[in-house]
DNA sequence: GATGGCATGTGACGGTTGTCACAGACACTC
DNA sequence: GAGTGTCTGTGACAACCGTCACATGCCATC
């Protein structure tokens, strides 16, 4: 079932500081499984006994309103975990999960990680790290959402994905978008064709420029203008 | 200046766990303050050194927008602590703090805080149970402010309210309301105009009942009914 | 009892945004 | 190359909501 587990301590900061005797039983209970694009990995609402890493591809975590529109709370990557971590407070999902590509997830029991935090210390701490971190970025969603109008918001998720590019310098830059409209609208809280119009009007302001998959930064200057309005 | 430490772990469950070694430390570096009504604790972006403890009143946790408008995050009141719990990496405070009543509050240096979760490993397992707590409240927060109309928000604070009252089963309860129409509507992001036209709407509807400082819910299962389209 | 400050209710108005509808662009399969 | 499905842009429209403005009511303080 497990194939290569040595790969985990080098994908996931978060086991790096784990006892040899925590390395061992993690290595015996995880368990190994690949999703496809679109297949979900756990319900809101449904029982909730185990908690997953994401060892390659991209997953979402989101919320869906009756209406079926979703808000998608948090995109994880390699090396990013699931919040439901709590020892035994939680017993059911507080949201969804949806593979974005195919994905590789490492699932461990609720009750082996709780058993894993008690063995490991160091585990918990560094834990509360990453919760507080999902804390702050949780804090920055509510703000955007409830006091931004979306082409603020449109604007700033432009400027993270730059942020997170860490690329050269260039007044310049080619971002590649791994999001269709529908997600880009679904992360910042809004609706797809809002999106568009939004990015048309940036277009037509010549801040950026429009491209199949890609989006240029044309004025980054103007474009984090536009957010201290 | 700490007036008797012996109420510390008895308000705060959190510490209950605490080694002998924890709670000495714990005594002799804690410090307590008094807030008045309106007194700023912290200020978004300003360096984070201290995490706080409410000992007594009730304290808002809060973001402002350029436009002046707030939207509260969480109200911490008796027991409950800040969020800025990471050992070393949030040097900024992620929101800004202010007492919403006379507050008694305890603090505790960042430097010390680690100190005493690198000594009790319990304590940062505690401390993974509340922020996954906080994690799910601001999940719900994050939801309804993007996916849910004012009406249903209000409705849903009217029965969170209820909920956390947990008082008799009737069917027609007296909630005593502690906010403003303006802390309602920041909390639940909206305009105060906007919120008590709402509440006007679900008197005319005959589903509450509105008295100074008061709220009568009059039809609990209709309020419910709300939420579900 | 008069005054001022604060919380509140209400009307008018405009802007933003979501929804519905439809057409074009593109990739993929048969 | 035809057909299909998905993603995308765009127009029209209504509704919700925030803002401004003003009147009212309540309370405390003097």
């Amino acid at each position: 079932m497990v194939k290569n587990t040595g790969i985990l301590f080098k994908d996931f900061a978060f086991f790096k500081d784990l006892s040899a005797e925590g390395q061992d039983f993690l290595k015996s209970r995880i368990r190994l499984k690949d999703f496809n694009k679109g297949e979900i990995l756990f319900q809101e609402g449904r029982p909730c006994d185990r908690i997953f890493f994401v060892q390659a591809g991209r997953v979402k975590i989101f919320r869906t309103a009756f209406s079926g529109r979703e808000q998608i709370l948090e995109i994880l990557e390699k090396g990013d975990t699931c919040g439901c971590h709590t020892g035994s407070c939680e017993w059911f999902c507080s949201a969804s999960a949806e593979a974005l590509s195919r994905s590789t997830v490492l699932f461990l029991s609720r009750h082996d990680f709780a058993k894993l935090l008690q063995m490991s210390p160091n585990l918990a701490y560094a834990l509360t790290r990453l919760l507080s971190e999902r804390l702050q970025h949780y804090r920055s969603l509510i703000e955007e959402v409830s006091l931004k109008d979306v082409k603020k918001r449109l604007v700033k998720f432009l400027l993270n994905m730059l942020k997170d590019k860490e690329g050269s310098a260039n007044a310049q830059e080619t971002l590649f978008i791994p999001f269709t409209r529908q997600e880009i609208a679904q992360r910042i809280g809004a609706a797809r064709e809002t999106v568009a119009r939004h990015l048309y009007r940036l277009k037509r302001a010549k801040l950026i420029d429009i491209k199949p998959h890609q989006i240029i930064i044309l004025k980054k200057e103007a474009l984090a203008q536009l957010l201290l309005q």
